[in-house]
DNA sequence: CGAACACGTTTGTCTAGGACAAAAATGATG
DNA sequence: CATCATTTTTGTCCTAGACAAACGTGTTCG
């Protein structure tokens, strides 16, 4: 049986932390970490733990820390710094619901999850079920995967089931004229889909027609689709993993592009506070604002 | 709106042309093409002509050119070049419920689109559905997408539609008791999942409990997924897109981890002909093949 | 006492050319 | 024709220096 012992190279950590080649070669010579092993061809190759210390430190710096702070810090230090944000945060979400289905995930208990979720939807109806089940269920998994205790396939099959059962519940309940038509999707490096999928499952029961057209499309075509398509607004979504810079760059490059008559609406945690960097962006803080930000523009549009 | 002279920097060109900073430096080196000017910090500047000339170049490379060959070429000349691709290969002569398809895909008719698909469900079932309309229609997607008859966006749209349709679909018929247990996914840097929910929807009928992990899974998740979950088969999809060299590799390494009472199942255009070179695994060449697979399975584990 | 400004420090991104392996094209051989 | 070996093309990675924007801190003024 070979060896599976699991490496990356700087694409692959890239990809995984969000953070850039040019971040972690700068990291490296700065302040010694990470610390790559090489290749027989003088390349960088990173072990598994370096990546998860990569992880923390990335968490950490959405939080507010600085690199110069966190970097020299070991794992668990780390962990206890992280675990300190998350005391001081959690107001009153006891969720018992949200640990039983935790314990799913992180068990492998796909037929079990999609049972749950199923309950949790026919209990909830759509719209309460986005907001109160599987919203902070992301947040949960997104903390314990910074924290080590998921992994890759296990969050895959979270997003797997969550997207059964979300797409199915909204091809159930979708219209075809209602307004505004909203087209949804994502920049091109961002492939998280459960934002749009949970956006778009709190606008459809409003009345508002919906066209996802899925992750990873470029500017350019974004703006084509829009255009063409008679869209009176376009939604993207940023998961935690993006660069805010990035997501700033690109909103107000859309802006420019796009004619002004048409919205764009920006979520997700990675524009958290950015709103002022943003003119003529509507930021969408959770799925709340996103019914507000509706009614606003139907208050604003009824004639 | 936008000011006259908008310009770029190579962040905002690697976004909307999809070439990596990287690339871009080392063909200006290379063929002196893109040539940005520079601003007063000595950084790269990109004019939008040269952006728009480096989305036809993009655009050909994907439909098989070489980057020597069409980046000396006018944008005229590449324009050109973009329209006898759609002289070229004449497209067959498909079904008529398959045009009537196309058609909304290309003309960005999403609700008629996928009010078609559903009505075809209710009347084919899922597995003749999958079979006899979802396949061929891929099939002439793909086609038409060589011919430069439709884009990245109509390409995603659709891909949203199916999967709302399929998902909805599968979740209704779900088992989760059924042998063989199957788990389904794609290696990392395969992004395409319509050939899994495919067989995904052909075999959950059947009475297989299958479970996707989605694509982009790493091998050595696959790994442990595989033997931590007793599922009995890994299956694997390929798109065209995808090297088969990379294929082939991945799946002897795959074999090479797996213990051997799992099976392997490979599927895909990438490994037509392929079945010689990998010992062990069972390559599926379409779908009707997979039930075959699964029959061969069960007369071969039945006591 | 808080707002506004100036100053030093931190930090991410850009730059240049060199190097090399994977992929594609080409040529040779069964 | 198909398979294998060789050459060319092409994308990604490398090092190490530079600099502006963001951030933190101290000072001054209303």
């Amino acid at each position: 049986m070979s060896n599976l012992e699991t490496v990356f190279n700087i694409a692959a950590v890239e990809r995984d932390t969000g953070l850039s080649k040019d971040t972690l070669r700068v990291w490296e010579r700065r302040y010694d970490f990470p610390k790559p092993g090489r290749d027989a061809n003088g390349e960088r190759v990173y072990p598994q733990e370096q990546v998860d210390k990569l992880r923390l430190i990335r968490r950490l710096l959405d939080l507010g820390q600085r690199p110069s702070k966190v970097i020299p810090s070991t794992s668990a230090e780390l962990t206890t710094l992280l675990e300190s944000y998350r005391a001081t945060s959690a107001p009153g979400t006891p969720a018992v619901v949200e640990q039983e289905l935790m314990q799913y995930v992180k068990l492998h208990r796909s037929g079990e999850l999609l049972a749950a979720l199923h309950q949790g939807l026919m209990k909830q109806g759509l719209q309460r079920f986005v907001a109160e089940t599987i919203a902070p269920l992301n947040e949960a998994i997104g903390e314990a995967w910074v924290r080590g205790e998921i992994d890759i396939p296990e969050e895959h099959l979270y997003t797997e089931q969550v997207q059964n059962i979300l797409r199915g519940a909204i091809g159930a309940s979708t219209t075809s004229n209602g307004r505004p038509r909203i087209l949804l999707t994502t920049f091109p490096d961002e492939y998280h889909i459960l934002g749009l999928l949970m956006a778009e499952a709190t606008l459809v029961p409003e009345g508002a027609s919906c066209l996802s057209l899925g992750t990873r499309t470029p500017l350019a075509d974004i703006q084509s689709a829009a255009v063409g398509g008679k869209f009176d607004i376009v939604g993207l979504s940023f998961s935690v993993a993006y660069p805010a810079r990035h997501a700033i760059e690109g909103l107000v490059e859309l802006r420019d592009a796009l004619p002004t008559h048409i919205g764009i609406w920006a979520g997700g945690a990675a524009l958290k506070d950015k709103q002022r960097r943003l003119p003529g962006i509507r930021v969408v803080t959770d799925l709340a604002d996103t019914l507000t930000a509706l009614r606003e523009w139907r208050s604003v549009h009824s004639t």
